[in-house]
DNA sequence: TGTACATCAGTGAACGCGCGTTCACTGATGTAC
DNA sequence: TGTACATCAGTGAACGCGCGTTCACTGATGTAC
C-alpha cells in the first residue's frame, strides 16, 4: 500500500454521492462518466479503478440511499419516534420536491429504473419497502385491509404525488397536487401535524 | 401533388404511433429514429419529411395519446356514464401494469418527461388533468377538501401505484401494490365494482 | 385516351459528435533495508 | 534516520460505436396537354 489508508474509500464515496445527485437531476443515461468524475474533481480515466462499468455505480448510488433511509429510520424507532406523520409531512411536500438533488430516487428516477437491470430495480424496491414499512406502523389493520395493504397503497400514493408535481411544469399547479394528496392521506389516517400518533 | 391524398397524415399518424408505443416500452432517449422508422415500415432518412427533430415527434407522442383519452371521456360523458369507478378499476389493474405498450404515459415516462421540454412536459399535464377530471366527477365537496383537491389526490394516487409496480421486478409483489391501491382507494370512496355511482 | 413532365415521399450513404471503455503512463507515498 | 524501490490511484489520449441529422438521389403517381 502506497496510498493513505482509507483514501480510496473516500473517493468512491466521492463519486457515489456525486452520481446520485446528478442521476437525480439529469437521468442514469443523460450523465456521462466524465461529467461524474469532474463533479468528484477527477478525470475520466480513474472511474474503472472503482466500478467495473456505469451500471455498476448506478445500482451504487441507490443501494447507498436505502441504506441512509434505513439506518435513519432504525434510529428513529430506537428513540420509540413514531414517523409516519412526520415522513408523511417532510416527503409529500415542497421542500423534498425542489430539493432534485437530494430527493427520494423513487422520485426521481422511476423510468429509468424500470429499464434497468434486476439488481438497480432490486436496489429501488428496497428503497420503497423503507418508506411503505413506516407508513405500515402508522396505521392498524381493518377489517377490510391489513396495515400491511394500506401502507403500500399510502407509500405509493406519496410516490405518485410527489413524481406528478416533479413532472408539472407549473410550480403552482405541482404544489396543489402536492398539498392535496398530503392533506388527503393524512385526513384518512387521522393524522396531523398538530396531532401525531403516539 | 403526385401522391394519394392522405398518404403522407396516415405514414405520420404511423410513425407517431410506433413512437408511442416504443417510447412506452423504453423510454424517450433509449429509442433510436431508426428504430421508430423501421417500426413503421420506412427508413431512417425519411423521418425529416415528417417532423423537424426527434423532440417534436416526443410532444406529438403525448398530444395524440392526450386527446385519445380526452375524446374517450367526453364520449362516456355524452351517453350519462360515470366513469370513476371503471377508470379506477382499469387504471389500477394488472392489465395495465403489464400492457407496457399501451400504457398511460404517466406511468411510462415520468423521470424522462420531467427532464424534457416545456412543450412536452405541457402534453403530459394535460394528460394528467384529464385523469384527474374523471375522478372529480366521482367525489363529492367535503367540508375540509374540496372534489377538486380529492380529485388531484386520487388521480396521484392512481399513477404512484402503477409506477412503483411498473418498477419493481417481483410480478407477485408489484401485483399486490396494485391491488392494494385498488382497494384503498375504492373503499375511501365507496367505490366498488359492484356498486358503481350513480 | 395517351404521353411527357413535375412533384415530393421515401431511400440510404455520409457527417459529426459524444459517450463508455481501454491503456500506457505518472508521481506521490508507504515500505524495506 | 536516510535512501532506493515498489505500488497503485489518478491522468489524459485514443478507440469504437451509435445516434441525430443532412443531403443528393429515386421512382411512383398525379397533372397538363
Amino acid at each position: 500500500m502506497a496510498h493513505p489508508t482509507g483514501q480510496k474509500e473516500e473517493t468512491r464515496a466521492r463519486i457515489v454521492e456525486n452520481a446520485r445527485k446528478l442521476f437525480n437531476r439529469r437521468g442514469f443515461s443523460e450523465v456521462s462518466i466524465d461529467e461524474i468524475m469532474l463533479a468528484a474533481g477527477l478525470t475520466r480515466g480513474g472511474f474503472y479503478n472503482h466500478f467495473k462499468t456505469k451500471d455498476e455505480l448506478y445500482v451504487e448510488a441507490l443501494q447507498d440511499f436505502a441504506a441512509m433511509r434505513e439506518s435513519e429510520h432504525r434510529r428513529a424507532l430506537d428513540e420509540g419516534i413514531s414517523l409516519a406523520v412526520r415522513v408523511l409531512e417532510s416527503y409529500v411536500s415542497d421542500d423534498h420536491r425542489t430539493d432534485v438533488e437530494n430527493q427520494c430516487p423513487l422520485i426521481a428516477l422511476p423510468s429509468d429504473v424500470a429499464r434497468a437491470g434486476p439488481q438497480v430495480r432490486d436496489a429501488y424496491e428496497r428503497v420503497f419497502r423503507a418508506l411503505a414499512h413506516v407508513f405500515e406502523s402508522g396505521v392498524s389493520d381493518a377489517e377490510d385491509m391489513s396495515a400491511r395493504e394500506q401502507s403500500l397503497a399510502i407509500a405509493s400514493a406519496c410516490v405518485g404525488a410527489m413524481v406528478i408535481s416533479r413532472t408539472i411544469d407549473n410550480a403552482e399547479f405541482a404544489e396543489e397536487i402536492c398539498l392535496a394528496a398530503k392533506k388527503y392521506l393524512g385526513r384518512i389516517n387521522g393524522w396531523s401535524a398538530s396531532k401525531p400518533l403516539q
